[in-house]
DNA sequence: CGGAATCCTGCCTGATACTG
DNA sequence: CAGTATCAGGCAGGATTCCG
């Protein structure tokens, strides 16, 4: 993977093992939960188990592959649940694991953080921008 | 815009100010705070004032262009200040404001999270990848 | 030292078609 | 319904070079 060349060689550099930031574990675990689709998918399973189409519905924007992909890794990663129910035709419901529930109270806290503070933010922009 | 048309397009067909999920500000900021340059460079600036070249090396693969960039956002977003000191060479530091502490306490959980459930996450993927 | 400018690659998006 | 597959296009992001 040549995109991890140049990183991997940096973080050699520093020649130490460092918990906070490097390219250990939970590094890259903390990169991947810094995503806005991962964001959004757990906010959105806040009020339960959402089917494909729902989730689809709710994240405005999102497309069918990045939805999908997002889905994959949460499930792979153990946040997610996915359940096939042998209707005609096929309903697929997903719902946040107990380990996911844990994590998405973190990010709970994010979106309202977002929410609570996006005037001061549009003001400093403001300022920024037009002084 | 090109790029937000479908989107948009999409956020419209709802035909509801959803201030949940939308192309609201609200949306966009927690778009741009669920970035994994943002987390990374509000968490090393939690010891404190840096300069630039020390988050460089703290934040181990990030690139000078990124860096740049995240820091100039968050800076325009009012979450951290940038002092500049005519010294030879130029000394910039870079430090939270209130309004990047207030978000950074929110980031530090996230951290947190991703440290104590790393193992977790990694013996879930375990079990998807060979069951 | 702290960038800005440039070029370039690869992923994401958007659109469309197809399947079980 | 819930995807998978494919392809064009654009933009994020990496590598490199140069400057005050």
């Amino acid at each position: 993977m040549p995109t991890m060349t140049a990183a991997q060689r940096r973080a050699s550099e520093k020649a130490e093992y460092d918990a906070f930031l490097a390219g250990c574990p939970s590094r890259q675990l903390l990169d991947r939960i810094s995503d806005k689709w991962v964001t959004l998918v757990l906010a959105a399973l806040e009020s339960g188990p959402q089917r494909y189409s729902q989730l689809a519905r709710t994240i405005a924007g999102v497309s069918q592959k990045m939805l999908t992909q997002t889905l994959r890794t949460l499930e792979r990663d153990g946040l997610v649940t996915r359940t096939v129910m042998a209707t005609v035709p096929v309903t697929v419901t997903y719902e946040l694991t107990e380990l996911g529930r844990s994590l998405q109270a973190v990010i709970t806290r994010l979106k309202s953080w977002a929410e609570s503070h996006m005037e001061q933010v549009l003001a400093a922009r403001s300022s920024y921008d037009a002084p």
